[in-house]
DNA sequence: AGGAATTTGTGCGTATGTATC
DNA sequence: AGATACATACGCACAAATTCC
């Protein structure tokens, strides 16, 4: 395994399990591979994968049967999916993440961007991402330009994949996620609590249709405390 | 492993445990031996034994710290010491085990008993153990006669291990469980619901002073559906 | 202060048991 | 009954944190 990562192995794996449950790339009732296809294709030991499938168990997210598979269970939408987010912060009150959409425009994609998608315009996002209450969060999404002609903001739901698959009919099948260094977006809103140390990492992510087209671009900026509270699953 | 126990080996070794906190014959801040001695004194692997601590820590029972050692957890008494059985009955109040004495006698040792102690005479102490307002077991418990002249039903604690240990200076240091199967012990109290299904086994303790000598020796009779649920870790 | 020894954490591989299909 | 898939158990190697001298 590689030595970059500050986080083990099999909380990383949890972490991007429990992403994609509650981002609704993974629904309720769905089985997941087997877990020695599962590890093969991960790149890592079953017992490592095991181990973060018994944390999502631990969780309430995942169930697992033996002899059959594992199945993602059906939580209660506004309690269940979100107990991650709600564990980490965990002050009091259990908040829900939410995110406002800041501005929805059409126009080129940014020379920044990796290649993705057949047209040169895209549909740019920016949201801003709140953990109970708190600010937690910027991002901004590119959605290819031939995916649709017009995206009104009333139309992107709290979970755009869920956005993606039924109102585009479009099934993001992969999602990469980097850590790197940057600086404050230059659209930060006035208000953005900048005090809070907000200079740390960003998550960048490049999403594929299944027919291996690149749909989506997205980099999410985060405060550092966010940061290092997503980043502990344990 | 023996393939007699129906339960696996690190459910039966996080019970062993988990009995020998609730009981206190292991202190809150007390160290366990390094994992690798457990593990060869139990006759069990490293693994194994790691995932019935990991087990304990998930209860809160015990604290693991990287590089430094495993330690026995301060509980708040009433609520804490208990999980395990109020986890495993879950019907709501969360009740509390209690351990009704029924007779303190001092008479001969029986023949059926393996020999402990010095003295042919001991303490037979019979209790009613409730979980919750639940009856759920029946125990007979021998004290060797040399260790005490008289022994009053009022000095009994709910923890015979502190009893020992405050009343008598004496400290058992070993336990040894064997489950079986028996019948009803003849001086079933005439409310004892036997309609329960009462019929399934009893656990044999022979416990050790630290001088390698034998001073008590307890059979505890229980309920089938109790034993399920002791058990029954996860 | 610092380096060696100790102790738990992580990760991998493998073999076997057991439940399900 | 056979195949599939998860559960248990063991062992090893190395990393990371702590402790001790």
């Amino acid at each position: 395994m590689s030595t970059l990562h500050a986080l083990p192995i099999y909380q990383r794996t949890a972490e991007q399990l429990i992403r994609e449950i509650a981002a609704g790339r993974l629904l309720a009732g769905e089985r997941l591979p087997p877990e020695r296809d599962m590890a093969a294709q991960l790149g890592i030991s079953v017992g490592t994968l095991r181990k973060s499938l018994a944390d999502l168990e631990a969780r309430g997210l995942l169930e697992r049967r033996q002899g059959s598979g594992n199945y993602i269970r059906n939580v209660p939408d506004a309690t269940g999916i979100y107990a991650f987010f709600r564990l980490e912060l965990s002050d009091g009150g259990g908040g829900l993440p939410t995110a406002d959409v800041l501005s929805v425009k059409r126009c080129m994609k940014p020379s920044a961007a990796p290649p993705f998608g057949q047209s040169s315009e895209g549909h740019r996002i920016r949201r801003l991402r709140s953990v109970g209450g708190r600010v937690a969060a910027l991002e901004e999404i590119w959605l290819d330009g031939g995916r649709a002609e017009k995206v009104m903001p009333s139309d992107l739901s709290e979970s755009l994949y869920l956005y993606y698959r039924d109102c585009l009919g479009l099934v993001i099948s992969r999602v990469e996620d980097r850590v790197g260094v940057s600086s404050v977006p230059p659209w930060r809103p006035a208000d953005f609590p900048l005090s809070v140390g907000f200079t740390a990492g960003y998550v960048e992510r490049i999403g594929f249709d299944q027919d291996a087209f690149a749909a989506e671009y997205s980099r999410t900026w985060f405060d550092n405390t966010t940061v290092r509270y997503v980043a502990r699953l344990n």
